[in-house]
DNA sequence: CTACCTCCCTGGATGC
DNA sequence: TGCATCCAGGGAGGTA
């Protein structure tokens, strides 16, 4: 399940691989759940338009484009989901189920998209009077220690919860709440407004660097999470409390915990978690 | 506004 | 072995 991440170890891969090139042209599959734009909208808007730069906000890859001059016009916008991948590929590699959406680009390369679940979302914008994409919470990698105590004030919901809510912080996931969590020492269950500030500081820097420890890992590879070149991370094996239930803390020994909070299966240790 | 609920999807795991 | 059922989970959209 691509969280912050994974969905910034794609951004960069395919970045790397595609930056400058020009979309030849665009094919859709027609499942519409997968677009926010039609098929056929993105396919015009893509074919013909020059790939600037592929970057990561929150949870989305944005791919900033250009029609002839080396002015952004056009944004494509792609959420990866549970299960969503973005590959670059050579247009004979074979194709996987689930094939959404081909770009051919100039160079030969193709970007694909392939999303079994469906819970990824396409989306092409337009940037004329519209603005470009902006993720909706603050970015949990650069948030300054005032306004990250400043999101949680005066919330009644837990922790966990909070952290998931991505008008508040952008890109965390599953995964990185519960690893965050633990690093800190804090119960996921607790009231996201009644963390002490020093805890709350605590958490910031935990959440930091989680994060930056699993974008140097290439990310979690659970589920079928793979990067731009379809090679898997490695961070899941430095999980601490994610999918370990009943296997003992690799602090205390203390059998890990599993509980749901707002809806979503968490782990944490009783004896390290206050 | 906050907090909580349901739904969308498929495939891997589980149950009989 | 085979078939049916369960369930994960990000985010949109709805409700109290």
């Amino acid at each position: 399940m691509p969280e912050l991440p994974e969905v910034e170890t794609v951004a960069r891969g395919v970045d790397a691989r595609v930056r400058g090139d020009k979309i030849a042209e665009a094919w859709f599959s027609s499942y519409p759940q997968t677009f926010k734009t039609s098929p056929q909208t993105q396919a015009k808007g893509l074919e013909g338009r020059t790939i600037l730069e592929v970057h990561r906000t929150g949870k989305h890859i944005v791919c900033e484009l250009a029609s002839d001059a080396a002015t952004i016009d056009a944004q494509w916008i792609v959420h990866l989901g549970m299960t969503g991948r973005l590959l670059v590929t050579t247009p004979d590699a074979p194709l996987a189920p689930h094939t959404h959406a081909r770009l051919r680009l100039e160079s030969g390369r193709e970007i694909r998209f392939v999303d079994p679940r469906r819970f990824g979302r396409l989306e092409f914008r337009k940037l004329k009077k519209a603005n470009g994409f902006e993720a909706k919470g603050a970015e949990p990698l650069s948030i300054d220690s005032a306004p990250f105590a400043q999101l949680f004030r005066g919330r009644k919901l837990a922790i966990k919860a909070a952290l998931l809510n991505q008008t508040l912080l952008s890109g965390v996931g599953n995964i990185y709440a519960d690893e965050s969590l633990f690093r800190a020492g804090i119960r996921p269950r607790r009231a996201a407004g009644r963390l002490s500030r020093a805890e709350l500081e605590k958490l910031r820097l935990a959440l930091q660097a989680v994060l930056l420890d699993a974008i140097r890992l290439g990310g979690s590879s659970v589920s079928d999470y793979v990067d731009a070149e379809g090679v898997r991370g490695f961070f899941q094996l430095e999980h601490r409390v994610y999918q370990r239930a009943g296997e003992p803390c690799l602090v205390c020994s203390t059998p890990i915990r599993r509980i749901v909070v707002g809806g979503r299966s968490t782990h944490y240790c009783p004896q390290c978690q206050k």
